[in-house]
DNA sequence: TTGAAAGCGCTAACAA
DNA sequence: TTGTTAGCGCTTTCAA
């Protein structure tokens, strides 16, 4: 790592420049006022020696280059998906990513994003984090935010969101073209569902819930936990029975999987039960499982977070709102109503 | 979050307590040497101020109490489910993990190395790094690391990783058992391969060779890209004339996914083609994919990984190595061949 | 058992 | 244009 058999210092590399500390610092930060001659000299001592600035010493006095994220489990793919366009917006910038995932619990969500403040990092994305909204507007204040996936409205800081509300109505009235009507909604649990936190189960259960009862058809809600062996679970206790319904809207992608799972369990069939999802993660495309759902880019959330972060850090100071428009993939889960 | 407008530092919580900092620091650090009256004032002013010790602050006088794991892109599951792993261990520990991706560049994987480094960690974990073992060697004289997925032995680091020697032979014998001898082999680029990296697709594919070799059988490689995608053009490449294998091996599920997807386009069956992939990532064990493949724990490697490199940094000495042994899962994606 | 003080590596205000 | 200097918040001797 160096000659010195320690890392190199910013004092190494000005003794050796001969220069002083200050011409250093002013070098490696691209500050105004430092000579050509100077420049030569520092860039040489930097390159001999191989230094690295230390990043916790200079998040002592300003910026750690590092930027937050907080994320629900990773069971599901399309936080997967959100954290690739993250990263990918990283590249060529000189920022990390620290990650700090979040179970359901009450306290989890606070405890993750307190790890990363901890941590100094520059600013941080919350993923559809279950976080009082005061709490983060005051977070907000104090450091750059990118809300991801909730549909609260801040004035402190930024937001990108699906339009949920237009992708459950897609997915709904799908199946109601279909000739459905006994259609049941498989979500996650209530504290998830909250309509306060405006997280995007609570919106699309809304959403079901209002267009049955506009239709005067029967609501029809079934809960499930966090992994994908639970939805599976769920989804056998929801269709293993005479008055199984005719199709299913499921909250997610991955709790979709584990509907078709259930269902080629126990012999059934598109024509018997169709199923819709909700992210259309890569796998929802593969022929072996063909899941209508509703597209939305999770790598292009996930960049568009990480850029609108940079851009506040840089100074930005209104606030910005991104809504992404979802779209339907119908595919070989979703059948027309046989009879 | 705190009373003052302004984070609460190790001051304030000496002034309210009416102790030194030093006190404080002893105290939260539940060092030797505090009596219980002193320990209960400092916490009571810690509670009052919520106080919080800055991590860049302690990171420069010892550790940064996180932990960077480098990891290959996420298009993998694999990785998710080691990502997954790893963040499990870490609950209940004081430590974060910060993620660092490399592609596969040649200079990807040291740039996300020293990033790690910058930033402090206190240990880290390489996943599958394309990277020459000196170099990892002289990282790991300075910082606890843990190597998993390479097969290079190493004075310096601990590792973890799979029996792909075994689990390679597990999955060509189960196909030459179906009576195949037209078996390609589906891997990744040159660079990726490099039998000195010690990587396991170097391994597979050695294995491969020999096999073949020792049944007098012609060897068939064939290379395909970084992204699903390019596993899916390549099989249709691979499969689409007539003299096209009777089965393949994929070096990982990833790229057997993009074969059956090839598979369905072209019309192709497993009465055609047999398929057998590696890792066993989660949505292989479908109905509706049905992919024979060789099981390896992605979540315990990782969830090792991390308690080593725990163990390291509170002190272990001696070099450990943890090699898991992968079974193999038929399902349907591969079948006797007929006539 | 407690506290004073030095210093980790850097940045930024100010002086030269 | 360059250098001097005063901290940032913490840990860690070393004395008291």
């Amino acid at each position: 790592m160096s000659q010195l058999g320690r890392p190199a210092t910013i004092e190494d590399v000005a003794r050796i420049a001969g220069v002083s500390r200050a011409a250093v610092s002013k070098v490696i930060r691209n500050a105004y006022g430092v000579s050509p001659g100077m420049r030569e000299r520092v860039s040489a001592a930097i390159d001999e020696l191989d230094y690295r600035p230390s990043v916790a010493a200079r998040a002592m006095r300003g910026s750690s280059f590092t930027l937050g994220i907080e994320t629900p489990g990773s069971a599901n793919h399309f936080f997967a998906k959100i954290l690739d366009g993250a990263a990918a917006a990283l590249v060529g910038t000189r920022y990390q990513l620290i990650i700090a995932p979040a179970e359901d619990g009450e306290r989890e969500g606070y405890r993750a994003l307190e790890a990363l403040v901890d941590r100094q990092v520059d600013g941080l994305v919350a993923v559809s984090p279950l976080i009082a909204s005061e709490w983060l507007e005051r977070l907000a204040t104090r450091l750059p935010v990118v809300m991801l996936g909730r549909h609260d409205e801040s004035v402190a800081y930024d937001t990108v969101v699906g339009n949920d509300e237009l992708g459950a109505r897609l997915a709904i009235e799908h199946l109601l073209d279909l000739a459905h009507t006994r259609i049941a909604h498989l979500t996650r649990s209530e504290f998830v569902t909250i309509p306060a936190l405006g997280g995007p189960h609570g919106v699309r259960l809304a959403v079901y819930n209002a267009i049955m009862q506009e239709r005067g058809l029967e609501a029809w809600v079934c809960r499930t936990g966090p992994t994908n062996h639970d939805a599976y679970e769920s989804a056998i206790e929801l269709l293993d029975r005479p008055d199984r319904p005719s199709a299913v809207f499921a909250a997610h992608d991955q709790i979709a999987l584990g509907v078709l799972k259930a269902m080629a369990e126990l012999g059934l069939t598109p024509d018997d039960v169709s199923v819709v999802g909700y992210d259309d993660v890569e796998i929802a495309s593969h022929p072996g499982i063909g899941l209508t759902t509703v597209n939305q880019s999770g790598t292009f959330m996930g960049a568009t977070a990480v850029e609108m972060l940079i851009e506040r850090i840089d100074g930005r100071k209104e606030v910005r709102r991104v809504v992404t428009t979802p779209r339907l993939v119908a595919r070989t889960s979703s059948r027309r109503l046989k009879n």
